[in-house]
DNA sequence: ACCATAGATCAACTTCAGTTGATCAATCAA
DNA sequence: TTGATTGATCAACTGAAGTTGATCTATGGT
């Protein structure tokens, strides 16, 4: 079989989707700002002072994070809320489970 | 063999600890050798064969996987097996599920 | 002892993600 | 309208991460 003899999709995420939004979290910058989202939604003026990042840098990574479904973003008036999205969250959290569910098999011996 | 050196016992995964458990299933090649091993524990030979990747490919990245705690290795006779681990994914599940559990939060307006 | 196989490691190379500073666009207040 | 502020975008640069092919070690079979 070769190719295409796992799963590509388990837990309800593809893999590909679960892989945007691993390498979403998977930098030191975006995640300092995930942990700022996790307490509800902010406005990157506010992100951009409390983290102490260059704007176009915050930028940058609010973008990325943005087109992996990580975060939404809302706008209002001149100001730009973002916050966590639960279902990618939710998500992953599934992808995970379905990955433990069946890791504890022993393997066939291999000589 | 190294061991893996994830180890929290209680609550959940410190921030850095998160971050290298993501950056490790954050890549294609990795994402491959996680899946085939959700289905239990492999030895290398087979994931070689079964993946197509050279053998100094598969085997950085299993060092990777190793380093962050991701998977745990067994010696055999000449064979080595690898296999999830599982304590990795149940504490990344948790932390996913700490993230989303504020995140719906509604700002403060910024003006 | 010899040889074949499994798998780690090394150095050279390449690629791509992140940084930086600048500029652009849109909104609001005067 | 003008000017100030929010935030996106661009091009040039940098460096870390991944690839490749070779070599090295260890184990087991004959």
């Amino acid at each position: 079989m070769g190719v295409g003899r796992y799963e590509e999709s388990v837990g309800g995420l593809g893999a590909d989707q679960a892989r945007q939004l691993l390498k979403a979290l998977a930098d030191p910058v975006r995640l300092q700002v995930v942990q700022a989202l996790a307490g509800g939604e902010r406005c990157v003026c506010d992100l951009t002072g409390d983290l102490e990042l260059a704007q176009s840098k915050l930028s940058f990574h609010l973008k990325v994070m943005r087109e992996a479904g990580l975060i939404d973003a809302r706008v209002e008036g001149r100001w730009i809320y973002y916050r966590l999205r639960r279902d990618a969250l939710d998500g992953l959290q599934g992808w995970l489970g379905a990955l433990a569910a069946g890791c504890s098999e022993p393997a066939a011996p291999c000589g």
